[in-house]
DNA sequence: CCGAGCGCCTAACAACTGTTAGTTAGGCGA
DNA sequence: TCGCCTAACTAACAGTTGTTAGGCGCTCGG
């Protein structure tokens, strides 16, 4: 009894956690350790509230791993979509380039626990699951494919790439650096700066005989 | 008792599924359909035998799940390590790269359900399995490490790119592979070239003005 | 000041998890 | 033929999972 008047006074805001609450609490558990682990008694204990309760918010696990994957997507998108139409009409390929892969990155690594839990859980999640997220998915992607193609027929792009290839080699190998990346080992921004480098230009050394 | 008595005849063959056997339908469950949805009564029964049957061969899930990962690395790092030095010893920097790349793509799409269930489960599995798991990896990655030094010794690669770092974007971005390949829109030897035409040479269509 | 309802809690369910103990059928060497 | 070893099997355990039903307090509009 001692402990549940402390708890009410000392840690429980009296403010309801609420929907978003959980959703937050969600986006950020499932980034950190995966779908499988996480199970909505971890959810509601870290919400500190109890697992049952999060029914009168959500109707089931699927439906609050949907919208976490949905919103992870929406950040990122918009986010892109921004930095690249900011730019002056005249901009350069490379400058779209670059502004479209930092944005990509900056959301994953540094903004978003919805981006990034999305790139860490879409593949272990039930397909009906991945099915409900496509949608909001494909809009993302054709997105890319549009900047793509757009700086290809510009003749910017070399000619012979498949515009949905380059996306998928891209968009991979960006998300990939949430398996390893450490803001203590180096700034989200100069890995921008360093993926767009080789993705641009190549890593080999150019002999210009 | 018609029912084991037809199973006895039509399907299980006499002969006993042994370690290996459980151990080859272990890595292809957990290739298509990750850590946490794959329990060991799946995999037993995959296999043809019972649940508690595989204790006989494993001490615990960790256990199996351990060996997957290692043979995973091991395959993909015998193929890696075997494709360069079959080379001639003044083999170009641009060809060496080409059959690294292409041998690890290799290994992971078309080889080895070890390798592909490694790069699919590692980051859903426990710490400690991962801790176990890094002395394998760790001999492979200082096998990429020691070839693209030598490479940028030669003055073959870009002296600004930090190795380690190469080496990451690199690795994980063909990983990245295995969440969209499909063997149906194109080879993996294609993809192969791919890759190492974008990772050698950049996208820009060069000015060579 | 009172009732409505929002946001949460308690308690339980059936299914499933990894794991253990004890048992058994069959083949091989002595 | 005897006895051992291999590779299974059966049955149960304790814990965890998603989910449901019903109840309780606090806040706010009338």
């Amino acid at each position: 009894m001692a402990e549940s008047a402390t708890r009410r006074v000392s840690e429980a805001p009296r403010t309801a956690v609420g929907r978003d609450g959980v959703l937050d609490i969600a986006a950020r558990l499932f980034r950190e350790q995966g779908y499988g682990t996480v199970s909505l008694r971890k959810i509601a204990e870290a919400a500190g509230i109890k697992a049952g309760s999060i029914y009168y918010h959500f109707g089931s696990k699927d439906e609050i791993v949907v919208a976490v994957l949905d919103v992870g997507i929406q950040v990122v998108h918009d986010n892109m979509q921004q930095a690249v139409s900011a730019l002056p009409k005249d901009t350069g390929a490379e400058t779209i380039l670059r502004a479209a892969i930092g944005a990509h990155l900056r959301a994953l690594l540094d903004l978003s626990d919805y981006t990034s839990a999305n790139v860490r859980i879409f593949g272990q999640v039930p397909q009906s699951v991945r099915d409900a997220n496509l949608p909001t998915r494909r809009a993302y992607e054709a997105e890319w494919d549009t900047l793509l193609s757009r700086l290809q027929e510009r003749g910017a792009l070399k000619p012979d790439v498949d515009i949905r290839r380059l996306r998928l080699m891209l968009i991979g190998a960006l998300n990939a650096t949430l398996d390893w990346f450490d803001p203590d080992r180096g700034s989200a921004e100069a890995l921008s700066r360093t993926y767009a480098d080789v993705f641009l230009n190549g890593i080999l050394e150019r002999q210009d005989s």
